[in-house]
DNA sequence: GATGGATGGTTCGCGGTACGAACGAGTATC
DNA sequence: GATACTCGTTCGTACCGCGAACCATCCATC
């Protein structure tokens, strides 16, 4: 019943610890820019392109009035900026300001690296296989891009 | 740039994303005991057996401030006692009550269910290999056992 | 057996997170 | 132009996470 070293673990327990592995990581490399992991979230999110708040609370998996919270507290710092859409003076288009860039490029950067630092004891081989599997289970399930999608220039 | 079908995914991509969506699966299967993340995780890891405050907050990776106050909430919903230590009356001991076995029990199993179907579209085999890659990155990270470790029991 | 540091936990204040309900403004439909 | 619908905000509530300050106990040393 104990952990017994060696033993071997199942992928209901691998999937759920090393999405604890990769939440601490996250949420570390975050604070030390200076951002909430749910604010270096967003950042990521709208490095490709600026966002609707509705889109922007699909794709982060929150309530609208979350989302608007998250967006005041980012936008109060200066990373983040609201945008009238001429189309539909109701709606709003959230993009990054120049600064929020700038962060988003390092706090992103930063963190690919920690996370790639994690699967360090595969081999080549191995990495690009575990990449493979995991990226079918996110395709299937149809994962939102909350993460950018850049790495594959990262060799 | 943007993404493209097909496109093969990084491994870094495919750590953070596959995080996003399990903790997703893990909240959605909380809320629906009537529990938070944090409180599902702390009966999860109580249900092997009890833990001293300090220990504990190594585990989930809490302040000491934090974790008081997540047992005490957690406490108030009376699904966890504090014991306190023969051996050093300083010490306390954070176990399961009753009620709280009963729940972890329920959500453990129910969360399972939930993760497992994540990966149904791989082979057995596939997934097999999955969980052979994670659980050694997991091992080589040291994630402590914030999720039972008993999922071997189900096939 | 007194003293002075470690150690185990709690409390407090702060900012952040997340939600649903209620709301106002704009758009769309007819 | 009335009605319904959508977009987003505000509000109230509960929760989370941290550091700093604090208290009680333990332990090592004298």
């Amino acid at each position: 019943m104990a952990e017994a070293v060696g033993e071997r673990m199942g992928v209901v327990t691998a999937l759920v610890r090393s999405a604890f592995l990769v939440d601490a990581v996250y949420a570390d490399s975050a604070r030390e820019y200076g951002l909430t992991q749910q604010q270096g979230q967003l950042l990521c999110v709208l490095m490709p392109r600026s966002y609707g708040m509705g889109e922007l609370g699909e794709v982060l998996g929150l309530a609208k009035s979350s989302l608007s919270g998250l967006v005041d507290r980012t936008a109060k710092r200066g990373l983040v900026r609201r945008e009238t859409d001429p189309s539909d003076s109701r709606a709003v288009r959230v993009g990054l300001t120049e600064e929020g860039g700038r962060l988003a490029g390092e706090f992103y950067a930063e963190t690919c690296r920690r996370i790639e630092r994690l699967p360090s004891g595969l081999g080549d081989d191995e990495r690009q296989a575990l990449a493979d599997l995991l990226a079918r289970v996110v395709r299937d399930n149809e994962v939102p891009p909350v993460f950018m999608v850049l790495d594959e220039d990262q060799g």
